[in-house]
DNA sequence: AGGCCCATGTAATCTGTTACATGATTCC
DNA sequence: GGAATCATGTAACAGATTACATGGGCCT
């Protein structure tokens, strides 16, 4: 019971087509959750039986028929449970940090390679989510946007992501450097 | 094909049993994986008898018998290839930060608790990564040890894992504050 | 006497990923 | 003419969680 309430969650801002969900849950421009394009649609045939979702056909010329759905109040009522539940840490299951520690034992040339992307990757997602701040706050400050703010939670988890994708980014920098002066040195 | 490595890569360290290893990745003090202990007594069943990790019986006379593991050339060999193959990242999936993103339209103070507690945890993990490195690299100062210690990658996870608590703590107590100052100025 | 720690698992279920399938339209 | 986008799924598999099971020793 995990995507069924981000998917209720990404549904309260607009009224979306699966494909549309997929999408932004597939490149984490919803930057709160990740899923596959056939989990979200498995996800919404669910909700939608469930009644927590109600889909309309929007009957298109050019393009694919699709089906646009948003919550309903049942939808909201079983968000509201949600959010009272109490939550218990998930940590993260990251392969590159499975390697970093294997690292004195392993050719870390690879490593270093990908640690390096993974940082260029970071440095992007900093950029989005900075932007995606500016575009939600528009011309308020962040601070009169929190406080006045009629829609303030995706600014909020956006921030979440930027404080993540910022430490990720130092680390693998830092983590990079770190394993290619002893490279260097060891070299000698 | 996950779990795997993060095994082999904790028994780099010291020869252990099922019990030893499922209580690290538990309760994250091996801060680079987490899994539960079925799912560490079934991977280590997989490994022996796929030649990666060699068990021996240690006969106990007061407490249960135990098998403590260690790594094989094999499962070095593993590693290694592992290591080289390329990485998709992997992000998190937080509830608590899907009940951030609804937070306009469902009642805030379950949230706002959830986000404190996640905080006091955050603040002790913190703390604990903190005397860890203070534990690995004993007299030296960090920069020494970097660049001269034997074993440095239980080091370096470490060192992400602090600062993905730090990220993750000092969001927490922004968000709780964000949406406390909200309640307190909407109630009036 | 009751509860926690050592020590090891099995079985069922729930979630997530990979592979496959289809078909029209618009952009380069 | 070929690739990407829109639009929706099914089926098989891999990985993670929950529930259940056992049994002695140690601490309060």
């Amino acid at each position: 019971m995990a995507l069924r309430h981000a998917v209720l969650a990404a549904l309260l801002d607009a009224e979306l087509s699966g494909y549309q969900l997929a999408k932004s849950f597939d490149m984490g421009v919803a930057n709160f959750w990740q899923a596959l394009p056939q989990q979200v649609y498995a996800e919404l045939s669910k909700l939608e039986s469930d009644g927590l979702v109600a889909g309309r056909e929007v009957i298109q010329e050019t393009r694919p028929n699709k089906r646009l759905f948003k919550v309903t109040d049942e939808g909201l009522a079983e968000l509201e449970r949600f959010a009272a539940a109490s939550a218990k840490p998930t940590m993260l299951r990251d392969d590159l940090v499975v390697k970093v520690q294997s690292s004195d034992l392993v050719d870390t040339r690879p490593v270093i390679d990908q640690l390096r992307k993974r940082a260029d990757f970071a440095r992007a997602k900093v950029e989005l989510f900075e932007s995606l701040l500016v575009k939600f706050r528009g011309e308020r400050t962040e601070e009169e946007f929190l406080r006045d703010g009629e829609r303030i939670g995706p600014y909020l988890t956006c921030l979440g992501g930027l404080v993540f994708e910022r430490g990720h980014l130092e680390w693998c920098e830092r983590i990079a450097g770190v394993l290619q002066a002893r490279r260097d040195g060891a070299g000698k």
